[in-house]
DNA sequence: TATTGTTATACTCTATAACTATA
DNA sequence: TATAGTTATAGAGTATAACAATA
């Protein structure tokens, strides 16, 4: 692309294209999660709030909207379609009549642990390439990154569109 | 989430995450490019395109469309936008009166000088939090996995949905 | 009056297929 | 007949705002 006009290799150089590579391969990471999840019948989407409400049962829509950062609209959408097909389930809570209690099924449990034999394999292909120890220490960089940039341990950025693609 | 029964550290269970932390801070990476290059007024997908044609000048539209594996009718609305902001101009070949030849106007080439220090600045504060053998050593590793897995050196997968978000 | 969840609506992005003009 | 580009159209995904029930 840029034709670098000198041959020599200097930090500068070398780690210009760092961001891109990030973006690039986390972009096939992501889309290669989505391939192995949909034979699940779920989006990774769906896969982020099947978690959280793992984590947190009888969240409310609301709280689940607050933790992801998404608009409560998309919420009920999401959690329509993961109680269309037996995941999750709403109650109505007794102290506040307003909310939602959220809850795994039996079934969206079956799926979390299925997930977890998913991404473990989906992780072992995509870093097929690398040794243990550049795996650990890949993984210990990237926390690095996602701590500085205040990322949330669980939330994926996808869920909320800053801007334009 | 998970919660781990071991409190032992191994490498399976430390390189678990690995997967989910390259999608999110390459998520993290792409969105928060998004926003810088707003301010050039053109959004990562122009970016992909005025690179390709900066490299190949004079392709085309088809040419341009297999390059980055997208449809055709795609790269007629990108050229368009494009052509409108004057960062690209389009001539009918003389040889084939089909194709539409694609070039950078001066004030594309414009663009495309913001964009490396745009893109640089992008690179420093993204991973500000790195030591220099560190920024190095991640560029290493994600060229590997991306050499792996077959990702082209300068296409974005974000280009190509292959499923479901 | 404020809050939870819902619906309605609109806008963007993308893919597919039909169409035209050249070959 | 085949190919390059275009247009039309439809489908996701997402965000915003109006609304109903409950507090």
């Amino acid at each position: 692309m840029e034709p670098d006009p000198s041959s020599n290799v200097d930090v500068r150089a070398s780690s210009r294209r760092v961001a891109f590579l990030l973006s690039q391969v986390g972009g096939l990471a992501a889309s290669k999660f989505a391939e192995r999840v949909s034979d699940l019948g779920v989006t990774p989407s769906d896969v982020g709030l099947l978690r959280v409400i793992a984590t947190t049962p009888g969240l409310s829509q609301r709280g689940l909207a607050d933790a992801l950062g998404v608009g409560p609209s998309r919420v009920v959408a999401l959690v329509d379609g993961l109680e269309d097909r037996g995941l999750v389930e709403r109650t109505r809570s007794e102290t506040d009549r307003r909310n939602h209690e959220l809850r795994l099924t039996d079934a969206g449990r079956s799926v979390m642990t299925a997930m977890r034999t998913v991404g473990a394999a989906h992780e072992r292909d995509l870093l097929a390439a690398l040794t243990d120890e550049e795996r650990i220490f890949l993984g210990e960089i990237l926390a690095k990154v996602a701590e500085a940039n205040q990322l949330l341990p669980d939330v994926h950025p996808g869920f909320h569109r800053t801007t334009k693609r």
